[in-house]
DNA sequence: TTTGTTGCAAAACGTTTGCAGCCTC
DNA sequence: GAGGCTGCAAACGTTTTGCAACAAA
């Protein structure tokens, strides 16, 4: 489905998008590109906004226009943790991995499991071409666990 | 994980959960698991709530404050689906399946498959209990390849 | 030059909250 | 009776939009 890439790449990616599309090659869509490319981990939209404010100046409106074009072209998913603020993710350059949502405290915690990955990815549909996929194991972390039995 | 219930049984999950919690067991609270139990497939908040206006009257309100009870008590899950309205989908009496997203018209499938439902369910982990999952696949729909094509 | 994109601020949207009255317990 | 829950409307925070200026093609 995907796998460890260089920022070249990934740029590539985005460009040739942006051709196909017939969308601009505008400075500010790389510069939010490079942002997520540089960051780990989940972000959100107004946190990618802050960070870049030293760097390459935009506006929370093109943050948020560029996240959609990201998301069209499969570049970063958008998870469904946490209240009222979305949560994206990159889909390149990060192991492949899964999540543990506590239905609790809301915790998330990721891992990896080759296992299901592969019975996923092997997985063929005749209408449908999938690229990447995101997995959610909703339970109880080992905090919270502890924090029922006390009671 | 779960299997088909009755009305019945799912009424006696959300009661259970209001004793331990010591919630009021209120007269919207189950009209409003009954107006889930009779409906399928995905639904929002506003939906719900339009719905139930010719039976029992509740406030937006109010159904917010029980989705947060049945999703507390994983009687139901919330899907990223969408743009801004959080998608709600019940644990119980569906048959267990995963999604497939399409990322270019936004549209929603679902598919089962034994195989990756019992990898994922046999997974078991030291420091988390799990009780249910999602599974999202990404790409692109059977319309959304042809329309890409023709281009 | 054309027209898609940007920044800004205002608007829109889903969701949450404050409060008075109600109804479980 | 006490206090959690409800409905209502106002408030909140995130995301979107309208518009004039800008810049990629």
């Amino acid at each position: 489905m995907k796998e460890e890439l260089t920022f070249e790449a990934v740029r590539d990616v985005f460009t040739n998008y942006l051709n196909q599309k017939k969308h601009r090659k505008t400075p500010e869509r790389f510069a939010i590109l490079k942002q997520i490319f540089d960051n780990e981990g989940h972000f959100d939209a107004e946190s990618l906004y802050n960070q870049m404010q030293n760097d390459y100046r935009v506006s929370l409106a093109t943050v948020y226009n560029t996240m959609e074009l990201l998301l069209d072209c499969g570049l970063i998913v958008k998870h469904p943790f946490a209240g009222q603020t979305s949560q994206f993710e990159k889909t390149f350059g990060n192991n492949i991995h899964h999540h543990l949502v506590c239905t609790k405290c809301g915790s998330v915690k990721e891992f990896s499991d080759k296992k299901i990955r592969t019975v996923i990815q092997s997985k063929i549909f005749s209408s449908f071409e999938s690229s990447h996929y995101s997995l959610y194991l909703y339970g109880l972390c080992k905090k919270c666990q502890a924090l029922l039995k006390q009671k």
